[in-house]
DNA sequence: CTCATCCCGTGATTTTTTTCACAAAAGTAT
DNA sequence: ATACTTTTGTGAAAAAAATCACGGGATGAG
């Protein structure tokens, strides 16, 4: 089954908007309702959803439960996934505020800084670790992906030490390309390019 | 000219690593070089360069000077863009330290607050003022983006007052989509599904 | 029961984006 | 000067993504 990044990307959204609180709290929903809530047409929806192999129902829709089981299914590792973040700043601690309790099946195993004056604080019930563990828990944990939340200038080598270690997914914040061996994914997050986007189509629109 | 919003975030990418520091320094870059550094292909570097009209030359490559002057061209208002930012929590603040002094044609005009606590604090240089003079500053400077970095619960009333008050583009950082009318861009960052993508298609590859 | 309506599932089509591939330009070496 | 190499610029082809459009099933009204 070969889900295209876009596709995956959606299917995120549905099962976060479904699963949160302020939903209707219908049983079902079309998938002209989920194509308003996320911009997209309803003829997409229905595309995401086939692929996920999740089937409606003339004229009722989609069951919700059925849906967020589908789509977890999908999107989940079963056996759940370890994640680390390295870089406590303003950033990481964001980033850890936005992935508390979203989802089950996403486990940060721990957060690393280089800072002395951070190690041993907690955020969002995490604790912070120093950098010089990242090995040994990355090995312990068997951790496969990384979010990445340092400045710029530590980026690179940081990611390699990851990668050395194990990780083979990474979300990148830094705002700087990271070079990395055939087999690691790099999910680029970048916020100075999405706000120049931003200021430039709505110019030329 | 109908820049490709694709197109436009590698523009962003490309004048951002030519200005930084650890550059090589040479006055010249060939595509190839460019394109290793975003992970792209160089017939796709020159065909970007090609819509915003730079021209190179055969043999030594794109004048690096000629190259940041074209894309600012294409990328900057010559007037400028004034930006707000709304909820100066740790991503509001991430996101301002992101923004500073990287591109001299977007102008963050205030931060805001509702919390009566954080109002008067200055954060990387900016003074964070309170939400109740939000419609009073957008008009009186003319803001025609903004950020919002605030908790999902109040992400769509406040772009409600962004729009009402004139704005026309929005970095959304909140976990939540937003309802807006025609002729308002919104550009979505979305830190969870970042990260539920590269869990998924890490897996997947 | 019959009709009208509403929605799903998906083949076909269109649009968008990327890649290919090669002529022409410009430098280098001999 | 000539041959060889490297790189740009771009039409053409391919690939990827989104949209259209319609058959078919389910429901409710009369």
């Amino acid at each position: 089954m070969a889900l295209s990044g876009k596709t995956v990307e959606r299917l995120s959204v549905y099962r976060r908007l479904l699963g949160m609180q302020g939903y209707t709290g219908e049983a079902s929903v079309y998938s002209h309702q989920l194509a308003e809530m996320v911009s997209g047409t309803a003829a997409q929806v229905r595309r995401d959803l086939m692929e996920v192999g999740v089937t409606g129902h003339s004229k009722r829709g989609y069951r919700v439960d059925n849906l967020i089981e589908g789509i977890s299914k999908v999107l989940d590792d079963p056996a759940g996934t370890r994640i680390v973040l390295v870089g406590t700043g303003d950033l990481g601690r964001a980033a850890l505020g936005f992935i508390k309790g979203q989802n089950a099946a996403l486990r940060i195993v721990a957060a690393f800084d280089n800072d002395p004056g951070k190690i041993g604080r907690v955020i969002h019930g995490y604790r912070c670790a120093s950098i010089d563990e990242l090995e040994r828990v990355i090995a312990a944990e068997k951790v496969e992906v990384a979010i990445i939340t340092t400045p710029a200038g530590v980026a690179q080598p940081v990611c390699d030490r990851l990668v050395a270690a194990g990780v083979r997914g990474i979300v990148n914040f830094a705002p700087t390309p990271l070079q990395v061996p055939e087999g690691v994914w790099v999910e680029r997050v970048d916020i100075a390019t999405a706000l120049e986007k931003v200021t430039c189509l709505t110019r030329n629109v």
